[in-house]
DNA sequence: CTGAAAGCGCTTACAG
DNA sequence: CTGAAAGCGCTTACAG
């Protein structure tokens, strides 16, 4: 059997209380006591039940991740992050991924209610405001990688919309005057601010985004390779392609080389998030990097912050995207544009 | 505050013991009082708090699962089949991301201990045979993707030796002779399973695989690149290159295109793992396939099972490896061999 | 069919 | 400096 407290506290001949406080350095107790204690403990090879102490105590150390799916990699860095950065303080981090679907994320929540973890970081499409405020009541949270505007949520964000204008300012620097985007779905925020971001900067160097250049399209590779061939099939195809995310652009490059099309030579590909599969193409993407390190930390440090001074009003980190450029970019060339 | 066992209780008029039955379907209540019960429970929107029902149940609902890195596609894929399994049966799981380092998982094996969790599946670097003995004699375990012989401890793996086999005898019947290895590390059984499946099916064909074709290197992308770039400056470069996982072939893609060797036509690149990177490289990597959903739910059914029938001695669960054909390997060209 | 009571393994005022 | 006791929110024999 394992030991307890009271195993230690009948080998030492003190109360439980004493064993307790030896254990949490609190209040005062001899030094002598003090390592008889210990070494009981030692020898017992006593551990602490955490789940006996966090029916007292208030922390579980366990802290909740939503995400759409821990096995896109974009999610799994940042799930890498926040584990690391948790596990500095002493949490654990339990997953949850979403499918973004809402049976699974209401089923998830009451679960992380249950358990009473310490907060939740929600990195998954949450539409659903009033449950947010709900939960927000009972649980720290953070938001991560979305605005959830009006509400006033700890968030932690990349900057999308600079992101959008990196993309843009590439492209022009290199020439290309006729682009087209391609984006997995324009109701999150974030693909919005990226959209902004690009077509602001394509209007500020005097050209324009048409409508018929930003195309939607399902997530999976299938789709994207679908909708790019079909755009390269039209006439006055673009020599600039903004994807929104590297799975976007991966179905790009191949359905450029289903049709002939070399990248970067007559297509340039931009991708956003720069996950290992950017690095791992050919040609390797040149892509707008979010910073998922820092963004699992981030979402981490907001939630230890709210633990220590309660609920604070208005806590919101933006972090820097950055462009990394690859061999997916290339200058323009006029005459392929005839 | 949160509504207790308490409140609904005494909400009904009733005893708390009472209220449990009718939580867990025990005992016997009248359905009136049930219904009664019920509908209080919903009205206070009591949860039941799975921290105090851990203290005194014996289940906590919730799994470990350790592994290298979950930012690692496979380990993410596998994680993801974990989280999904044991979902349906109501289990959390926490991620534990060892590095495998020795420290990493003594401090997550004591958390996971103090946590009490239901179980924990091992797919990580773990050569203290002792400590999983010990583990073992506290909390049912289940160990994945490698062999502890000659420890008797549940297992899931998948038929690495069948692989690597499979990976040969591709090469051998596109008429490749001169071929190569090029492993992460030879100290893990899967490796040496797959190695020896490989060997055995040259050597059944006729054939040799000679000592210093078997490159062993670091498990980073760079690490691959700079072995293969080597192995293709030398004389008699082979025309089969089978790698252990897919970031490894992503390496040697990346070295046979800076050297100018053409795959497939030059050199026939053969991945193991099959994970979304196979798919995404250009050309995409013929690969042995793991199950990797299967691996994830064996392993939770394994698990489960121990929950209700103890710890069964001598199971493991061998699961098919499979050939993925995509275009990185062609027909040896026999002039190019001279 | 229902309830009183002990117990799970801790923490925390409070008293000394 | 140390301990008795109540309490956290449940479950589980046991008695009726």
């Amino acid at each position: 059997m394992k030991a307890t407290i009271y195993d230690i506290a009948r080998e030492a001949g003190v109360s439980i209380a004493t064993v307790s406080k030896v254990m949490n350095d609190k209040g005062k107790i001899s030094a002598a006591r003090r390592n008889q204690i210990l070494s009981i403990m030692q020898r017992l090879q006593y551990q602490p039940s955490a789940i006996a102490s966090a029916l007292t105590g208030k922390h579980t150390y366990t802290l909740g991740l939503l995400i759409p799916d821990i096995a896109n990699p974009f999610f799994a860095e940042v799930a890498r992050a926040v584990e690391d950065r948790g596990h500095q303080f002493g949490y654990c981090v339990i997953i949850c991924s979403t499918d973004n679907k809402d049976e699974r994320i209401e089923r998830y929540m009451t679960v992380l209610k249950q358990k009473q973890v310490d907060g939740i970081i929600i990195g998954t499409g949450l539409e659903n405001h009033a449950m947010l405020e709900e939960l927000r009541s009972i649980i720290p949270i953070v938001v991560i990688g979305r605005e959830v505007t009006p509400l006033d949520v700890p968030t932690v964000v990349a900057d999308d919309y600079r992101g959008g204008r990196l993309a843009a300012e590439h492209l022009l620097a290199l020439g290309h005057v006729r682009m087209a985007v391609l984006a997995e779905s324009l109701l999150i925020s974030s693909s919005r601010d990226r959209l902004r971001g690009f077509q602001d900067a394509i209007e500020d160097a005097g050209y324009a985004l048409p409508d018929d250049s930003i195309i939607a399209c399902g997530h999976v590779l299938e789709d994207s390779k679908a909708r790019v061939v079909k755009l390269l099939r039209g006439g006055n195809r673009p020599s600039g392609l903004f994807c929104f995310n590297d799975l976007l652009a991966v179905g790009a490059l191949q359905a450029a080389k289903e049709s002939n099309v070399h990248v970067p030579s007559e297509l340039s590909v931009v991708s956003f998030d720069n996950t290992i599969l950017a690095s791992v193409t050919n040609p390797p993407l040149t892509s707008i990097a979010q910073p998922m390190n820092q963004l699992g930390e981030a979402a981490v440090d907001l939630l230890l912050r709210q633990f220590e001074h309660g609920d604070l009003v208005h806590q919101r980190v933006s972090l820097r995207t950055e462009l990394i450029v690859r061999q997916s970019t290339d200058a323009a060339h006029p005459l392929k544009l005839l």
